[in-house]
DNA sequence: AAATTATATTAAAACCATTCTAAACTGTTG
DNA sequence: CAACAGTTTAGAATGGTTTTAATATAATTT
């Protein structure tokens, strides 16, 4: 449980003025025991529906942007049109679940080391990412 | 390279008819020495440059939806707002160069084999992608 | 603590990739 | 070749995201 108070000093000290509206959505998505994902739009939905409290949707877009910019939001590429969000941003993977637009984070251990042996002159590898898609089981 | 009749029975074969306009997608798409990686729009200008004729949207996406759904193309998820489609349907992964926003393949060899050690009760694998997003190397 | 400045929020409009619509067209089958 | 089902098309609609420009709020200066 982080208080409102650390809250505005984790803004403030990332350059980030302490607005209600950012503190707001830092307790929505940072005051979860467990990872989150969401699309903007869930959290839209949250904000409406915990409190009852309207941030406009250029402002959710904006903050949720900013704070990825900082480092506290990771964007998952998914085959959609709707960008999905995590707030677990250390080296992990995913499943997504088809069915249900769901994704479910696997640890570095449930997928084991991945060693690219290819190598681009001029690049370097920024980050790798595993995706595995689920579907319904029914055999 | 395929001649036109080749293509024309593949589409009958997979129970689409074989129109001007899908020929010539197949055309542009299938004749490729290498994989071939595009955007809808990337192929709607290749289309207008390439012959001189002019191709719908609509049945561009179509077509494409289509190729898609009979295992002829692949989308590739990357985090933007517009789909990425491969030519290649084989089991592959992805470098992703961030600033020139192209795609690289990368064979099953070069990332080495991967091995999900987590399941989901009644859910199945249907795929497993690995995205290595790349930046410019300058140190 | 008032005035000033810089930054943030907002509703609404704009944007853009994609999908839908419904009318015209074309491939197929008998 | 007639009739039907499938396809193409331009343009409208959709939906997620970004931009705009006016208003509000936080920070800084006086």
């Amino acid at each position: 449980m982080t208080t409102t108070v650390e809250f505005i000093n984790k803004l403030r000290n990332s350059g980030l003025r302490p607005t209600k509206q950012r503190i707001k959505i830092c307790e929505v998505l940072f005051n979860k025991e467990t990872t989150f994902h969401f699309t903007i739009n869930d959290l839209v939905k949250i904000i409406e529906t915990e409190a009852n409290e309207k941030i406009s949707l250029a402002t959710v877009y904006n903050t949720i942007h900013a704070f990825e910019k900082k480092g506290y939001l990771k964007e998952i590429p998914i085959d959609s049109n709707q960008s999905y969000f995590d707030t677990n941003v250390t080296d992990h993977h995913h499943f997504y679940d088809i069915s249900e637009k769901k994704l479910i984070d696997l640890d570095q251990d449930d997928v084991g080391p991945i060693n690219i042996q290819k190598s681009i002159p001029g690049k370097k590898i920024k980050s790798v990412e595993v995706l595995v898609k689920l579907d319904t089981d029914n055999q």
